[in-house]
DNA sequence: CAGGTTAGTCCCTGAACGGGACGAAATAGG
DNA sequence: CCTATTTCGTCCCGTTCAGGGACTAACCTG
């Protein structure tokens, strides 16, 4: 690769990156991107000739309104092909298959007890995979994403730590990898939950280069940091293991071997065993929400406390980091006493101008945070071929 | 600009940079850069005529060793000019004139009562450069770096909080530019050691992409933080604000307007506070480092409480970011004792596989951190011009 | 219908990289 | 000592790329 074509291969991805955003003509390109009109026609050439970008039937009005040429605009095509998300959770396996321009079209759940099953949801999820790419009729896939319930090595990409007893020492994408025959991309869910939200939920508004945590609240705690638009992994991709934050010298043994993790406080079966007593012998996390809505004193409690507790780790994250953006998924990230709590604790505890600069919101992708996650994994890597 | 001149000034920078490294010769710069030797040839003639390389007189063996024509080194020539770094403190003004390869031609320091003075530091700063300046028979500077103790204004580069009652909603970089008449740039202290430490001090072996903690232990705590080789400023520049951590509900009223804020028990001043009854009424930091190394238990004592304190407000932080390296800069930062407490509370309290991946190093440069820093700032002002 | 305006294309120039040939400067070997 | 060989650096020239100017296309206004 010489550099006069690495020149034009960067230039074909700047006109691409400037059609990303919209339906564009040559001449707004060229005003966009600073090339000239005819280098610009020239590249449109090439990314047509590729396949890459189209010529739609609508014309554009000229740039400054009045008379002239109208414009044929342009925009990028939607590649042919279909990639699949799979998201791997403590109880459950979901698949999704999208277009590759991210819109899904087949979606599919199962309670799998992953925990105790060792290598089995594999199997399940590659069968699941199968199955959603049969109903939806769609064909070969040209990648798959992968959620994975607890931190990866950085340079083996295998699970590090004690989080997942089965699983230990595992390459996970190298297991889907195999039962699927496609190249499969792993990932943490606090990770690939703050991704989605980014790019398709809550941190929408906060553009591209944003700062954002995302929070993971259910069977487990942990976060996704986002620093400038990119994923903060960490040194040997351990970071946002907010969840094993100490909290208390003689709290209860956590399943990472430290004593009084955060995560021991709040996880979601903890705050349901401890409402049950008082309520139903069945009482699960949806009726938790449920009891919370309707304004339950007890269910309250709990979240509220469980909030400030979660809030207070935040608050000192906050303060070092100073984000714009907190966003709060998993199961119990929509319970409003809670993140009402969460943010009250930040305000309390943080440094007072990063609190006042920082916005707390629910996540808006609830338990599909994960899955929509791997799908832009999927896609990214998709788009490297 | 067009984008093919652009083009030629990347590779122009790109055969700089490997330069950088060492001596090499044209043939060299070809293999390490993939451009042929043709067009290295005419870059490095382009640099050579614009002073920015030059030949040296000695010659290189042969690539593959035998026989050959011995190639001409090259070198980056040291570009003519001078720089300054100016660290104002809370109680010191320190300023340095440097080459355009980093080296402190000379140095001076002065003790200023910064705090209550409002903006007299600045004058004092001005005369201080001059008189720098002039007893080192240094021409006119290309630019300056200061240290501000306390954080900036991410996008009006003023002070933007409480921390110094005499500067509220100052420029600092305009007053001192003002008085002196040439560009400067500013950034606040914390920032500025991690700068310093990590491309001149305990975080050299950590490579220029690392991920780092700089914790500046002085009459403040604040810290300074590097992901990815880039300082991270936060959204609004309070990133690193590490002091001002929440450790007691109840604890001593802040300057930050909070209470029990970490840098309540841990400051220097404070430290020094509470050891004064035991020992002389003058003991100042300088004594109590020296009753450290000589073993005196009170100290002791008191340095490992403070240092454990610290150490539990970074385990919480390396928990979450899994950062590679903390060094610990500031007066204080090269007390074994504290140092030593520091380790172990990480070690206590952050996440197993996280504290067993972290380093934690005292600083190598000590109070002249933020200057060496100051003068990294003024360097890289200086060579975009 | 004429004049004005904007979009897109064609042609050509100037700029940049790189391949091949060539002289320069050393070593190895006879 | 002389020649063959090897590597370095440069010169010449072809290829590729971006972009300016002229030209055509397509539409609006009066």
């Amino acid at each position: 690769m010489t550099s006069l074509s690495r020149l034009r291969a960067a230039n074909r991805r700047t006109v691409a990156a400037a059609l990303a955003d919209g339906p564009l003509s040559r001449a707004d390109v060229a005003r966009l991107t600073g090339l000239s009109r005819t280098t610009v026609s020239s590249l449109v050439g090439d990314l047509i000739e590729s396949g890459l970008v189209s010529e739609t039937s609508a014309r554009g009005r000229p740039h400054k309104g009045g008379g002239g040429r109208p414009s044929v605009l342009l925009r990028l095509s939607v590649p042919v092909g279909h990639v699949a998300g799979v998201d791997i959770g403590h109880g459950h396996v979901r698949v999704a298959v999208a277009d590759r321009a991210g819109s899904i079209v087949g979606e599919q759940v199962a309670p799998v007890a992953v925990d105790t099953r060792g290598t089995e949801a594999f199997d399940v999820a590659a069968r699941m995979v199968g199955e959603t790419q049969a109903t939806t009729g769609v064909g070969a896939l040209a990648a798959v994403g992968m959620c994975v319930p607890g931190p990866l090595d950085r340079t083996s990409s295998r699970v590090s730590n004690r989080i997942m007893p089965g699983w230990r020492g595992l390459d996970p994408a190298d297991e889907l990898g195999r039962r699927l025959g496609l190249p499969v991309v792993a990932d943490n869910d606090a990770n690939l939950g703050a991704l989605a939200e980014l790019g398709h939920g809550a941190g929408r508004a906060a553009g591209p280069a944003a700062d954002l945590v995302y929070v993971k609240l259910a069977s487990g705690l942990g976060a996704g940091i986002v620093l400038g638009g990119r994923l903060h992994r960490g040194s040997s991709g351990n970071a946002g293991e907010i969840g094993h934050v100490q909290v208390g010298e003689d709290g209860a043994v956590c399943r990472c071997g430290n004593r009084g993790c955060l995560e021991t406080l709040v996880a979601a079966p903890r705050l349901v065993e401890l409402l049950r007593p008082a309520y139903d012998e069945g009482l699960d996390v949806a009726q938790v929400l449920e009891l919370d809505a309707a304004g339950d004193a007890g269910v309250r409690r709990v979240l509220s406390d469980a909030g400030r507790a979660v809030g207070r780790a935040l608050a000192d994250l906050a303060t070092s980091l100073n984000p714009e953006l907190v966003v709060l998924g998993g199961s119990l990230g929509r319970a409003a006493s809670l993140v009402d709590a969460v943010r009250a604790s930040i305000d309390r505890y943080a440094q007072p101008d990063t609190a006042a600069a920082l916005q707390v919101l629910p996540g808006e992708l609830g338990e599909r945070a994960e899955v929509v996650g791997a799908v832009s994994l999927a896609l990214t890597r998709a788009s490297q071929t």
